[in-house]
Formats: C-alpha cells, sequence, structure tokens
DNA sequence: CTCTCTATGTAGCACTCGCTACATTTGTAG
DNA sequence: CTACAAATGTAGCGAGTGCTACATAGAGAG
C-alpha cells in the first residue's frame, strides 16, 4: 500500500490542475475527485472537507504562480518602469500566465464578497506581485521603488481584467498610453547594482 | 389582476437589488424569489428560464450603473487626466459605486471564463465607462482622447481590483504615482469647449 | 496463521438545484 | 351569472450537492 501522504499529494497536483483550467465554480466534491482519478469518497479520506480540498490547491497554485513569476522574469537585471510595465504586460498576456489571471480575477470576486480564503490569498498575491514588480525596478529609493511597484501592479491588472473582459482592443489603446507615461516618471537616480 | 408585465417589473427591480447586494454566486431561483418577495413558481411564469431572470436583472443593472456614474460626475465640465483620474478613483471606491464595482468583477471573472452572457455585457461596460472617460477629458484630438481615456480606464479598474483583493495600502500607494505620472502626460492643446 | 489497523469500495442520507404537471383561484367579457 | 382565460398555489421529479455509516480488502506484527 502506498502512503496516504503520498497520494494526498498526487491527488492534489492534479487537483490544482483542474482547477486552474477550470476556475472555482464548477468544482464539486466528485468532479475533483475525477479529474484526481479516485473516487469522492477518497478526496474526504485525504482531506478534512471541501474546503481543505479548495484551500489546499490554492496554496499550492499560489506557489507555482511565484515560480512561473521568477522563472519567467529573472531578478537580476533591474529595469526601467516602462520596460518593466511592457514585460509585465506581455507576460501576464501570455498562454502561460493568462490561467493564473484568471484565478486571480475570480480569487479577488470571492475577496470582494467577504469570502476569507479568497481575501487571505489575495493578500498573499498582492504583496507577492509588489514585491516582484520592486526587485525588478531600477530604482535606488525603497520608498519611491514601493510606490512605483504599486503602480506598475495597478496598471497590469488592470489591463488585465480589461483584457478579459473585453474583445474590444481597449487594452492595446491603454498599453501605449500607460508605457509612455511611465518613460516620464520621476525614479531617482538609478540603483547601483 | 395586476397585469404580468408589471409584477415582471416589480420582480425584477427587488431581484436587481438583491443581485447588486449579493452577487452572483449566492442567486439560486428560490433565493431570488424570496427576495422578489414572491414563489419560485411564479418567477418562471414571469421568466422563461434562470438565464432569462439573471440576463433581465444584470441588463438592468448595467443601465442603473451609467446612471450613477452621469450623475455622479457630470459631462460638462472638461478635466484633466489626472484630476478626473482622482475622481473616479474616489468615486469607485465609494459606498454608492462599490457594490457596482464588486459585480463588475465578478462579471469580468465570468467573462475570463468564457460565460457569453459575462462577455456580452462585459464589453459593454468596457466601452461605456471608456466613453464617460472620453467625454469628461479636457483633451482636443479624439484619438488621443479616447487612448488616454483607456489608460484611465486601466488604472481605475486595476485600482478597484487591488482594493478588493486586499487590505494592504498597495492601492493608495499606487493612487498618489499613477496621479502624479498623469499629470505629465502629453494631452496636446486642451479642447475648446 | 491470526489479529489489527490502514486503505478503499458501496450505498445512501438529507439537502438544494432548476424546472414542470396539475389543480385551483380570480378577474373580466359576454 | 356564466364561461373562459389569466394568474397563482401545491407538490414533486430527477439530478446534483457535501458528507457519512458500514463493510471489506489487504498488508504488516506477533
Amino acid at each position: 500500500m502506498v502512503s496516504k501522504d503520498i497520494q494526498r499529494a498526487r491527488a492534489l497536483e492534479k487537483i490544482a490542475a483542474h482547477v486552474l483550467a477550470n476556475g472555482l465554480a464548477k468544482t464539486s466534491l466528485r468532479q475533483l475527485a475525477a479529474a484526481a482519478g479516485i473516487s469522492d469518497r477518497m478526496l474526504l479520506y485525504y482531506f478534512k472537507d471541501k474546503a481543505d480540498v479548495m484551500a489546499s490547491a490554492l496554496v499550492l497554485l499560489l506557489s507555482e504562480l511565484q515560480g512561473t513569476l521568477n522563472a519567467a522574469l529573472p531578478d537580476t537585471g533591474k529595469q526601467a518602469p516602462s520596460e518593466l510595465f511592457s514585460a509585465a504586460l506581455e507576460l501576464v498576456r501570455g498562454e502561460t500566465m493568462r490561467p493564473y489571471m484568471a484565478l486571480w480575477l475570480e480569487i479577488a470576486a470571492q475577496s470582494a464578497r467577504g469570502d476569507g480564503l479568497a481575501r487571505m490569498l489575495g493578500n498573499q498575491i498582492v504583496t507577492g506581485f509588489q514585491a516582484w514588480f520592486a526587485a525588478r525596478l531600477d530604482i535606488a529609493d525603497p520608498e519611491r521603488r514601493d510606490e512605483v511597484a504599486a503602480a506598475l501592479l495597478v496598471a497590469v491588472d488592470g489591463a488585465s481584467l480589461v483584457d478579459f473582459a473585453s474583445d474590444a482592443q481597449a487594452t492595446d489603446l491603454a498599453a501605449g498610453t500607460l508605457a509612455a507615461m511611465l518613460t516620464r516618471i520621476e525614479t531617482g537616480p538609478p540603483r547601483s547594482s
């Protein structure tokens, strides 16, 4: 017999992949169990209840997201705000990141409705994204760097939101203007990295 | 007996209010009927099916949103991008608009998952918001005006998203930087309005 | 080999879901 | 008043939900 923990971990990976691909909506225990290739009975043997399954899967996806982000753009090369914005926007609209951004949208929507788990994840995602931007910005002053990082976070998330919601070209229209704006930003002397 | 259409309209208003307050998630026919003060049987007498109920309610809310937006900030006074951004951000985070923005988030999330109704509403909302911004921008060149309007749309939606998702102060941090950026934007000569 | 404990299957409970068949009331037209 | 159609109530169907009680299989310990 294979140990419970290992089976649990295997199931969790498949469930996380299923949630990433299909979102938070259609996630009944039976569907999740089918995605993991086990019975719903076993799912509740590995996990306490449905909330435990979802929380575990989402936490796993969150760590995957961190890894994907760091792999996509190393934090060694510091960039100007405008360049970093364009790079991040391209990244976020790409095939790899799109599913994560769609999930991020759903989590934010649930957080807005008062869901506790979503609120916790939302905080971590916002903090993580902001730190990711800050680590790649070529700005010396830490306070100023955090401010610009927050602005980039808002701009990229907003662009992704609009991109998901509409087939119109509003995102492209905004992207150029925002990138141009960011070239005129006050950054102070560049970091001596 | 009161005519079917009038009863239907009365029910629809209460249902729309309920959806605005409670979101797209907990909206079973029985809950919606209870919110309207009628039986679920009658709900399906007034509407073809659940999809018809939701579509009607959301379309109604969309028109309410347009009215609320126009009432909150008249389109007579043209503003500089930075000022309009700050005004819109304050508006969007206020008590009146917050429920609509939360609903807008949910619609965007569903649109990202391929929901047809959500996609249609998303397109209308994006178009409407962009036009709202454009009508209030003090920029003469129409193309440039649309570009800046799109940028404002993205910035405000992004700020709202981050605001909903996190209790951290990331939104405030970003707001100042974005407003400052927008003061340095190229707008061309002001409109002769 | 037996005993025991972990792992897994079967069946089902109580509930909610969207929706419908059928009966009944109630207003109105003749 | 009668006849009929519109409006409304009662009851329930079949499917899906999260979750659980119970039985069984199988591996390791003695």
